[in-house]
DNA sequence: CAGAATCCCTTGAGATACTG
DNA sequence: CAGTATCTCAAGGGATTCTG
């Protein structure tokens, strides 16, 4: 039994910047700080784990097809793929485009929106790919410590 | 110089640099590539709704207890705030500290991986609330669209 | 081929009551 | 105060089958 240990707490607290960053995110001095915010709004439907592995996947591909994305994304099953797909074609971040050939082609790509979704996705990607291991470990310490 | 885009959209592909970082992230060369993803294993268990809040609430107050964090973030239930704070200190994101006084007293804050991944979230958000009137816009035009 | 429809089980998540 | 323990209902998501 023992509280958190001092030694871990070289914990550099956040500085003025940051929380001025997250005040006009929020807009803490607005009075409607439920109904407008853009995380729940907005980025709630597009950063679960399937709308993020499809834009990702949409980004080194340019374009695929209902078949590909889902031989790609292992795991997926096709009523989520669709129903992802529609999400995202929704709220703009992906053009779907169907050519009436038979059978029928349906192709999806990124918007320009979509384009700059990814960025920011690639962004934390590549940074928790980097410190993964941190993670891992770190569950590896509380298994040990709350057994 | 882009390729250019054919039809009615402007859409610019993505540049080989943005493939190449793909396929750095998922290793497509690897011979695991399911086992290790980064966005499946770690990514997903970090970026629901909740803990994105959670990690930005605790971004914009240094420590917050118990009750403050349930207070800020509106609608969350006590018992998910307590399942989501348990995996993000499982996982490292954040420092949990009790102080035994009576009634007890616990504390929340951001450990230093945590503040690195509070700076992408930040990035995120604001990129979000600068462009959700588009996520808006194209949700309004989709509705009228299948309509 | 790209989904729609159905079934069905698991998980998420709110409400309430209780406790160290 | 900071949870835990139930209960309950809704939603998520897999498997299978069907269709334009």
């Amino acid at each position: 039994m023992k509280p958190t240990n001092q030694g871990e707490t070289n914990v550099e607290y956040q500085p003025f910047e940051i929380k001025e960053k997250l005040k006009k995110i929020f807009e803490y001095h607005s009075d409607q700080p439920i109904e407008t915010c853009p995380i729940r709004d907005v980025l709630s439907s597009s950063s679960d784990k399937w709308s993020i592995l499809i834009i990702l996947f949409l980004g080194g591909y340019d374009v695929l097809r209902f078949g590909e994305l889902k031989k790609r994304i292992h795991g997926i099953s096709a009523k989520v793929l669709t129903e992802r797909l529609r999400t995202l074609e929704r709220d703009g971040y992906i053009i779907r485009e169907v050519f009436p050939e038979v059978p029928v082609r349906v192709e999806y790509k990124l918007s320009n929106f979509g384009i700059r979704y990814l960025d920011k996705l690639i962004l934390i990607s590549e940074w928790i790919k980097d410190e993964m291991n941190l993670v891992i470990q770190s569950r590896l310490e509380y298994e040990k410590k709350t057994k």
